[in-house]
RNA sequence: GGCGGUGUAGCUCAGUGGUCAGAGCACUCGGUUCAUACCCGGGGUGUCACUGGUUCAAAUCCAGUCACCGCUACCA
C-alpha cells in the first residue's frame, strides 16, 4: 500500500535582510512537523523557499553595484547556511528567480488571461518601495503619509497595469470557507477573512512597468509579473505544476501552507482565488502562527531590536532553540521573547527535568547494576501511575500534533518526563539498593529506561541531534526497532543492554546574581503596576463616559474658520452608502465638499440651504474625490440634523 | 463607525453552570542524596475587569460599562 502523502510549506522570504527568529520560527515548525509525519510513515514533502522579485531587491542589487542576480545569490546562501545550522530537512527549496519557477509562473498567467480573468487597465496610487505594496488614501491617513508598515517614504504612481480578476470567485470562495472550517485557522483569522471578502473584493494589479526585475509578461515584456501572482505559484511550480510532474500529482493540494499573520489575506483570498481560476484543488489548511516580540513590540530594524537566529545559534544548542520556539510560544498566539526566557526554559525543561533524568538514571544503573539494564522482576507500588502515562500521551501528543498545537504536544511528552523524576522519588531506588530488595530495583531502573526511551522518541521531530546523545547513553544505539513509534509500548527495552553514562546532554546555563536579583525587582514593580493599572481602569469606568475634552483658549478657538455656505448641488457618490458630493457657495467662492449624511438627507433636501461648514480645513480625500472643507451637524443616537442659517448669506461668519 | 477577539495568581495560560477556582514558571519553607545547587513535598499569592440580571447554584449564561488587541471602512 502507498503511504499517505503529507505537503507542507512555509512563506518564501524576501532576501532584502538577514533573516529573524521569527522566520525560524515558522521554519523549524514546518521541519518538525515534516519529521513527525515522517516517524508517523508518512511520505511527507516539505518545501521552503525565497522571492527574490521586486523593485527593492532591483534597487538595493544597484546600490550594492551588482547584478541583482549575484546580489541574491549571496543572500540564499545565507539562508541555506541558516537552515543547515537549525538541521532544517526540507525537501526541495524553491527560488523563484530559477527557470522551473518562472515557466510555470508565465504559463498561469496566460491560463488566466485566456480564461478572461485578467485585462489591461491602469492603476493608481500610493506605493511603497520597500513593501511593495500600494496603499489607499485612508490607509496612509494614520501614518501621515507615510507607508503604514515600514514608516518610509511613498511615490505616488500612476501605471499600466494588468488587472486580475477577483470578485468573480467571491461567492465559491465564500462558500469553500463555509465548507472547509478547518481551511482557515485559527479561527479569529477565519473570521475576519470572510469579514473581509464579504465586504467586495476589488482586482487585484499583477503586474508593473515600473522596474524590470521580475518575470516578463507573456506578449507584454514592458511589464514584469508583480509579486502574488508570481510569490504564490511557488507552491505549484516546485512540484512541477504543467510539466507532468508526477510530485504534482502526489503532492498537490497542499496539506499545510504555514504563514504569519500578516500574510493570511493574500493565502487565503489570493492564492485560492488564483487556484480555482486554474481549476486547481484548494490547500486543506493554512495556518497563520503568532509573532514572536521583543518588548512587546514587533521585530524591526529601525527598532534595533531583531533576534539574529545564528548569534543565538552559536551559543546554544540548536536543539535547544527549536525545543524553546515551539514550547514557549503558543502557535497561534503572539508571545514574548527575552534570553531570560530562553535560558529560564532551557534550564529548567532540558537541564533540571530531561536531561538530568538521563543523568540519574544512567548514573543509578552504572553504581547500582554495574551498567546493565536488567528485567523488570517485582512491581513496585508506584508503578502503575507511570505505565498508565506510556499509554495515554503518545496519543495525546498525536493529537495535539494534529491541530499544530506545538506546545501542547512537548507539555504532554514532559508529563512523562516529571512523573518519571517523581517515581523515583517515591520508590527510592537508593533504599532498594541498601535494603538488598534487587528484584524491585530492576523494575525501578528499567521503568526509568522506559521512560526515557518514550520521551525520546517522541522528541525525535522536535530535536534532530539530541536523540543519538541518549540512545548512546542508554546503550540503544544499535536497537533501532524500538526507536520508532511503533514502539512505543512498555517493556520493549531488550536483555543485555549496558548503559554508558556521559556527558550532561543539556548542561545549565549560568544566571548572574545581579540578573536574578533584578527579576526579583521587576516582578514586584509588575505586581504594582498591574494593581495601580486596575485601579486606574475602575476610577475611568466611575467617570462618565463622556469626558469633557480639555481646555482651549479662545486663540485654539479662533484657528477655526467656520463660515456660512450656500448649497447649490448635491448627489450621492456611486457606491457609497453614507456620501454625499456637494457643490458649495461661501461668499461667491465655490467650492467641492464631501458630506457623510447620505442616510439623514436625500440630495434635493440640501440644495439651496445655508449651512455651516469649517472652511479652512486641509482638503482630504474621500472615495476618491476631495472635499475642501467640513459640514457642521449635530447628531445623536436618534439621528443627525444639518446646523442651518435662516438669515445670514452665504460667507457670514459662525463664532 | 462596523465586525470579531481578549480581560482568571507577579508572568504564560487552562478552566463554558455544581466539591474551599487550577497548571507551569517565579517566590518561600521543608525533605532527599541517584543526579546537572538537581529532584520531591508543603505554603501564600486571586473582590475569575466592573455593574446589574437569570438560577437552588455563575469565572462560566444574559444585558450594560471600562480597558486592550485584530480586521475593516464611504465618519473631513
Amino acid at each position: 500500500m502507498a503511504k499517505p502523502t503529507f505537503y507542507i510549506t512555509t512563506p518564501i522570504y524576501y532576501p532584502s535582510a538577514t533573516l529573524h527568529i521569527g522566520h525560524c520560527y515558522t521554519t523549524v515548525a514546518a521541519d518538525t512537523m515534516t519529521r513527525y509525519k515522517k516517524l508517523r510513515g508518512y511520505d511527507a514533502y516539505f518545501l521552503t523557499g525565497s522571492d527574490e522579485h521586486g523593485q527593492k531587491i532591483e534597487r538595493s542589487a544597484a546600490a550594492a553595484n551588482m547584478e541583482p542576480i549575484k546580489y541574491v545569490d549571496k543572500i540564499i546562501a545565507s539562508f541555506k547556511e541558516l537552515w543547515r545550522k537549525f538541521d532544517i530537512d526540507y525537501d526541495d527549496f524553491i527560488r523563484t528567480t530559477e527557470p522551473r519557477h518562472e515557466e510555470v509562473v508565465a504559463k498561469v498567467f496566460q491560463k488566466l488571461k485566456d480564461k478572461g480573468d485578467i485585462y489591461l487597465g491602469a492603476y493608481e496610487g500610493h506605493y511603497c518601495v520597500s513593501c511593495e505594496t500600494f496603499f489607499t488614501e485612508s490607509q496612509i491617513k494614520e501614518s501621515q503619509g507615510k507607508c503604514p508598515d515600514c514608516d518610509g517614504d511613498l511615490d505616488m504612481v500612476k501605471e499600466e497595469s494588468y488587472f486580475f480578476r477577483m470578485d468573480k470567485y467571491a461567492d465559491r470562495l465564500l462558500k469553500y470557507i463555509d465548507d472547509n472550517p478547518d481551511f482557515i485557522q485559527p479561527v479569529s483569522r477565519r473570521n475576519e477573512m470572510i469579514n473581509f471578502i464579504k465586504q467586495g473584493l476589488e482586482d487585484l494589479s499583477i503586474s508593473r512597468t515600473t522596474f524590470s526585475w521580475g518575470i516578463p509578461v507573456p506578449g507584454d515584456p514592458k511589464h514584469v509579473i508583480y509579486v502574488w501572482l508570481d510569490a504564490l505559484t511557488n507552491y505549484i511550480s516546485a512540484l512541477g505544476y504543467t510539466k507532468d510532474d508526477p510530485r504534482f500529482e502526489r503532492y498537490w493540494p497542499a496539506d499545510v501552507h504555514l504563514v504569519g499573520k500578516d500574510i493570511v489575506r493574500f493565502h487565503t483570498v489570493i492564492w485560492p482565488i488564483m487556484l480555482m481560476a486554474l481549476d486547481l484543488p484548494l490547500p486543506k489548511k493554512v495556518f497563520a502562527h503568532g509573532w514572536i516580540l521583543v518588548n512587546e513590540g514587533k521585530m524591526s530594524k529601525s527598532k534595533g531590536n531583531v533576534v539574529d537566529p545564528m548569534i543565538l545559534a552559536d551559543k546554544y544548542s540548536t536543539d535547544a532553540l527549536r525545543y524553546f520556539l515551539l514550547r514557549e510560544f503558543i502557535f497561534g498566539s503572539d508571545g514574548n521573547y527575552s534570553e531570560d526566557i530562553l535560558i529560564n526554559r532551557i534550564n529548567v525543561d532540558l537541564a533540571n527535568d530531561f536531561g538530568n533524568l538521563l543523568s540519574r538514571t544512567t548514573a543509578m544503573l552504572e553504581k547500582f547494576q554495574d551498567g546493565e539494564i536488567l528485567p523488570p522482576g517485582e512491581k513496585t507500588q508506584y508503578d502503575d501511575e507511570l505505565l498508565e502515562l506510556f499509554q495515554t500521551v503518545p496519543q495525546e501528543m498525536a493529537e495535539a500534533m494534529e491541530k499544530l498545537e506545538f506546545h501542547n504536544a512537548l507539555a504532554a511528552i514532559w508529563k512523562i518526563i516529571g512523573k518519571a523524576n517523581k517515581y523515583i522519588d517515591e520508590a527510592a531506588p537508593w533504599n532498594l539498593n541498601k535494603n538488598g530488595e534487587k528484584d524491585k530495583l530492576a523494575t525501578v531502573l528499567y521503568n526509568m529506561a522506559e521512560a526515557l526511551r518514550f520521551a525520546t522518541i517522541m522528541l525525535t521531530p522536535f530535536m534532530p541531534n539530541t536523540p543519538a546523545k541518549v540512545w548512546a547513553q542508554l546503550g540503544l544505539t544499535n536497537n533501532q526497532e524500538i526507536q520508532t513509534w511503533d514502539s512505543l509500548t512498555y517493556g520493549k527495552i531488550p536483555q543485555g543492554i549496558k548503559v554508558a553514562r556521559g556527558e550532561a546532554i543539556f548542561p545549565r546555563l549560568e544566571i548572574s546574581k545581579e540578573d536574578e536579583e533584578a527579576k526579583k525587582a521587576e516582578a514586584a514593580a509588575a505586581k504594582a503596576a498591574k494593581k495601580a493599572k486596575k485601579e486606574a481602569a475602575r476610577a475611568s469606568q466611575k467617570a462618565k463616559a463622556e469626558e469633557p475634552k480639555p481646555e482651549i483658549t479662545i486663540e485654539d478657538f479662533a484657528k477655526i474658520d467656520l463660515r456660512v455656505a450656500k448649497v447649490l448641488t448635491a448627489e450621492k457618490v456611486e457606491n457609497a452608502d453614507k456620501l454625499l458630493k456637494l457643490q458649495i457657495e461661501i461668499a461667491g467662492e465655490k467650492r467641492q465638499l464631501v458630506a457623510g449624511v447620505a442616510q439623514h438627507y436625500s440630495p434635493e433636501d440640501l440644495i439651496g440651504k445655508n449651512v455651516v461648514v469649517v472652511a479652512n480645513l486641509k482638503p482630504a480625500k474621500l472615495r476618491g474625490i476631495e472635499s475642501q472643507g467640513m459640514i457642521l451637524a449635530a447628531s445623536d443616537k436618534e439621528g443627525l440634523e444639518l446646523l442651518t442659517v435662516d438669515k445670514i448669506t452665504s460667507g457670514g461668519r459662525v463664532k
